[in-house]
DNA sequence: GATGAATGAGTGTTCATTCAT
DNA sequence: TATGAATGAACACTCATTCAT
């Protein structure tokens, strides 16, 4: 039983991400959430008890997966080339598996007060991946940049945004490629 | 009193964005913008329609004015120069004037349909005025870019994200450095 | 000056009387009312202390100048030539003037208290000039009907509906054949 | 549990029906629709999605019933016994089951848009059980009318209105008779 | 576990009415 | 006289939440 709670669970985050992700907290109602599960609203409230809570266990599974996945890739070699892989993975997962999630990691303020700190906690592992990259490669000289903090943001903006404009698998490429040059060596 | 009416209509937009700026589309209630303005809801519908029809035009008024300012700006000079300066005005009017702005220019479906094609409308002759230094940098050679498009969206990304991260001087400099670097010639 | 404001309420009465007729009593707002006479809402409350007083009004005017056309045919004659008479009258005026005036004479409990007992008032002064005539019909026997009563009613209910489905002059004269059936010597 | 749900949308329907006969479509709101049924407005949502739903279903399941009824009568036997079962019964329901109904086949401009065609469409499949018997009347010379149409539309009316004045069986009789004299063969 | 039904608070909208100008 | 502006109560509609079954 354990096992089938788990997979209704996840079931259940995952269509609620999706639906936060295109419309926002608000914009979100547990009816619609209920529908595109093919069960009733009063059903979530057996996993939930609140639409809060809900909520805030979307986000999470969503950030903590997204950002296992970026762990997940080799953490050797020259920082571009791992900067490129970072990209490039996030990229694609924006973009073909959670167009909707940009949300997820956007303006906080949407969320309600007990979902803000989470989300700027998970949003926070998720930069430490980059972080850790940009900040290498500016101690080796391999990398040029400004200042770690603007730059790390703007990567994750031109990042997150990504599902609104990039389709194909050229888009992807020259999306990295742009986002590259931000630590790029100049002239 | 044609002159009064146009202040009243101002203000109210002006309230009207910034609610909308904060909390998005569904998290306003025009209770709060009465509220903020000190009138009552239905006072509202005496210069408005409906809700959508406010939210429309707080979004035009907002988005309209903001592209005077930087179609103001000098249109002469080197490409750099003049980018430099389209940058440093947007994000100065982002963190100085318009913090909650972002959500106007971010993530187009959160707003219902009839909003929709205007706020793209808006974001289209917005974009006109960084393609065209852009593209006339990358013309004459001075700008090296992976291609256009993304280059644009990044900028538009990192600008309009500036208010959550970006506070003083310093820091507006920085990140118009940062951005810089999407079309810096590279070594 | 006390012609002005004459005319002024007697234009505000037709326009209001129209209205009322094609969407009753609280289908009827104010607004529109101002907006036929080209005036704004404010104004009406010069002349009319409210709604109901400004109904109340319309009403009575409408149904005072519409009986006194009635009483106005000559009283003399024969009874089928006088309520031939009455009748086609009465169908001409509901369908060339008043054609959305049924509602002032039906369904009594549509308008509020304070109006009730003056619709009735004026229904009643109607009734009285086709009872005059009926009643006479049935003295001398060159009517016959089943109980004065009920001939009046429907007489009533036909001539009012009548703008419904009656346009040309043939079917005025064919509804005012039908009526005068009700009251026909029968073989 | 499809037998509850059949049960309380009657009921709704019945208590919609009852205040619609009363007040017509704008002076009946949801909350005293409610009241009367001792649930709150919001339940009214379950069943119905808006206002216009809740009405045209009243209207429909009334006129749907009434026909119903009136079609169930003996379809042979002399035309004039069957026009005065037809008419004993219509006003009986009338006056006894539905006296606030009159609305319903009235003044059909009251309305919104949306209802009036299928209030149109009942009306017309009610018309046609009486022009049968009308028709089939003139057709054999038991009848004498002026026109069917007028004739018609005249038993209509005097028949939806009777609940204003009609209380007895004696006046439900002296109704009918009136009424027949309008097909009556004359002198 | 899941559902249908109901609730109540909140939110968008309408409208008669008031009033300073 | 007439208007523009504002109000507040009423009304249509939404939605998170509860609960008996």
């Amino acid at each position: 039983m354990a096992r089938k709670r788990g997979e209704r669970v996840r079931a259940i985050l995952a269509t609620a991400a999706d639906l936060l992700g295109e419309r926002g907290y608000a914009g979100v109602n547990l009816e619609d959430v209920a529908e595109r599960l093919d069960v009733t609203k009063g059903s979530l409230y057996y996993y939930f008890a609140s639409k809060d809570e809900l909520v805030t266990a979307a986000i999470e599974a969503l950030g903590a997966e997204w950002t296992d996945r970026l762990e997940a890739l080799p953490a050797h070699g020259p920082p571009t080339e791992r900067l490129r892989a970072l990209l490039r993975e996030h990229i694609r997962i924006a973009v073909r598996e959670h167009p909707a999630a940009l949300r997820l990691f956007l303006v906080p303020d949407e969320w309600p007060e007990p979902q803000r700190d989470r989300i700027k906690a998970l949003r926070h592992r998720h930069d430490a991946v980059f972080r850790a990259v940009v900040e290498e490669g500016a101690r080796t000289g391999e990398f040029a940049v400004v200042a770690v903090d603007p730059t790390l943001q703007v990567l994750h903006a031109g990042m997150s945004q990504a599902p609104l404009w990039v389709r194909t698998d050229r888009e992807i490429e020259q999306l990295t490629e742009t986002l590259l040059k931000l630590v790029a060596a100049t002239a």
